[in-house]
DNA sequence: TATCTTGTTGGAAGCGCTTCCAAAGTTTTC
DNA sequence: GAAAACTTTGGAAGCGCTTCCAACAAGATA
């Protein structure tokens, strides 16, 4: 069907090897051959065929990205960031949508064996113990992005200083009485989030109160989703009643604020008069929603970490990098701080890339 | 590295073309000789290379997505479909989001040569006539989801009828001033639920007025975003005071709807009370925000999509289908009609695969 | 001029699999 | 009991490429 090197070779006089190094610009070729084959290449639009490539070579020039839920707003825009990146340089990238973990593990294994892929992304889940040392002895280079494990390449937000970051505005503000909407404990960022809350209030010499803190894991993405932040909502304004008055909360994720405002607009519970609210994350409804939040620069992320990936399959022996990004304040109007929409803040990657993490 | 065939005849004492026979399910092998390969198999955990059967095969068990702006809600949702249809049938899914039609072509070219891909899915765009041709005489599937080309299977949802479905409701509810908010009328979504509007005010004798259309098509996806939502709405709302009072519109996308919500809220404006609202599409959000909404039942049109991409390469040379789905009305808040939230009315697929394009 | 480099080139081998063909084994038929 | 028919098997060929090695050409060196 295909026109194959064979044709090439044929057709511009030379031999088999000579067009294989001309197409892969090795060195070793004169500039006339070079360019006498290239000119057949283009004549016949000549096209190599992947698998052979892949096969031969034993690169598969595609990596694979594992992803819970990927209805999920973060991770689509992480991913395009991803494929953008990947676009530039050629790869191809597999899309492994999970909804469990055993759905995780299938797509490691995948992804682990049959040459498939030259390396895997791994998002926002604990990467499972029993697949490292697979990898390890495969050699198959894994980035995880948002979540950490000391044996691979893992790329974090600062999710401590983010949350402190807005938890001292809101301090900032005047308020006081300062509650926070969580995911389930058992995840990273919620756990991080929560600390970082509680150590801003904690320099202000605000005490901490565990009774202002609301979870609501029900179903699905930890407790990160909009109903989740729907029923927190309510349940922190009934807990508000009275002395205890709550007047800020400091929420979790962008989804789960979506959903408390909702809450608060059915209660008939003013944002941000009567409670101030500042979310996580920045994903775009956060824009129209005017919700001050803390932003991760997803679209970075992405682009960073398959770069990462690529350079580990080159260099597939130095130890584990950890690359963090320090999120950034975005001041919008739901914290009642009223700026009209910040100047384009973009969050800037910040100390680059170290060897050990970080005091996170 | 990896386990071969090689290694698993050895073990298994039987010869090359045996074990490939056993993993492939061919019929041509005693009961007694698969059980003993299979078991050395599962022994040595034995996994194929997938480059290697795929260029021995001639087949990739990969299908290419092609998919503008992949953040958006809509294909999101979608593409969830088609990837849990592929997790089940063992294919991989490579996922190319595209910016600009140059983008496009890119990897439409990359789709057809090199035996990358078994076939393509091509959301949402005018397939490029320029490679129509080429399609065909490569034999490559290509399904085309969201648009339509007679020259290839393609997938539409009922525009026009689920448009009617939408406004009848509104005049049903005893609204004569109906307004619409729409995209740009290049594109066939926005043409035809244009003319399912028209239709219905048609059927109900109430004048067709022009004025009450009102499109913001700036910027990116062709006015489906929410920005162009609120402007449009804030838009209506102007055009409404006085004589010419609006008290209802039909809203062609569910992001402009919820972008059109937030310009009511800012302006004052009751919804429902002031002004009825319905959306279309049905994304996450819309049932979140309360909003009556056209369904269109995403996770099914891609778990189909993928599937008629097999079975067309199974058959290659079968006139092109046409697979249409009706979508249906979802009556929650923004309508007036009360609904707390409609019984989880799932789209109906109508009529099954058709072989010329309905009366769409 | 003879020898050594260096730069280029052709093509065999091999990547790990599928598939085809011929051969061997088994059962059926007359 | 021999021939015919079917079932099962082994392994060569080939998918389209990369890579290595040997070979050759052309300068450089003495």
């Amino acid at each position: 069907m295909g026109i194959t090197i064979y044709d090439l070779a044929r057709e511009a006089g030379v031999g088999l090897g000579t067009v294989s190094r001309c197409l892969n610009n090795h060195p070793s070729v004169s500039a006339k051959t070079r360019e006498k084959v290239l000119a057949v290449a283009k004549r016949l639009s000549y096209q190599p065929h992947a698998h052979a490539q892949r096969l031969a070579s034993r690169k598969a020039n595609t990596v694979s990205t594992i992803i819970p839920f990927f209805t999920n707003y973060f991770f689509i825009e992480v991913l395009q960031g991803v494929q953008d990146k990947a676009a530039e340089l050629g790869f191809d990238l597999i899309l492994y949508g999970v909804n469990n973990p055993s759905q995780a593990e299938y797509y490691l294994r995948r992804s682990l064996h049959g040459g498939r892929v030259d390396g895997v992304m791994f998002f926002s889940m604990q990467f499972p113990e029993s697949f490292v040392l697979k990898f390890q002895q495969m050699k198959l280079p894994v980035v995880i992005v948002d979540s950490y494990h000391e044996k691979f390449d893992s790329m974090l937000v600062k999710n401590h200083e983010g949350a402190m970051q807005a938890t001292r505005h809101l301090i900032g503000l005047g308020h006081r009485n300062i509650g926070m909407i969580n995911a389930s404990l058992d995840t990273r960022p919620a756990k991080e989030r929560l600390s970082g809350y509680k150590k801003a209030l904690e320099e202000a010499q605000i005490p901490f109160d565990m009774e202002r803190v609301v979870i609501t894991s029900n179903g699905k993405q930890d407790g990160f989703n909009r109903e989740a932040g729907y029923e927190s909502m309510k349940e922190i304004i009934r807990r508000s009643i009275g002395h205890n008055h709550i007047s800020a909360v400091f929420i979790a994720s962008d989804v789960q604020a979506i959903g408390a405002l909702q809450a608060a607009r059915e209660l008939g519970v003013r944002v941000p008069e009567d409670i101030a609210v500042v979310g996580f994350d920045d994903i775009e409804l956060a824009q129209h929603a005017q919700l001050t939040t803390v932003r991760q620069p997803m679209h970075e992320m992405g682009t960073i970490a398959l770069q990462m990936l690529v350079d580990r399959t080159k260099n597939p022996d130095a130890s584990p990098k950890l690359s963090t990004f320090l999120p950034e304040l975005v001041i919008r109007q739901t914290c009642g701080a009223g700026g009209k929409e910040s100047s384009s803040a973009l969050a800037s990657r910040d100390g680059g890339i170290e060897l050990e993490p970080s005091a996170t």
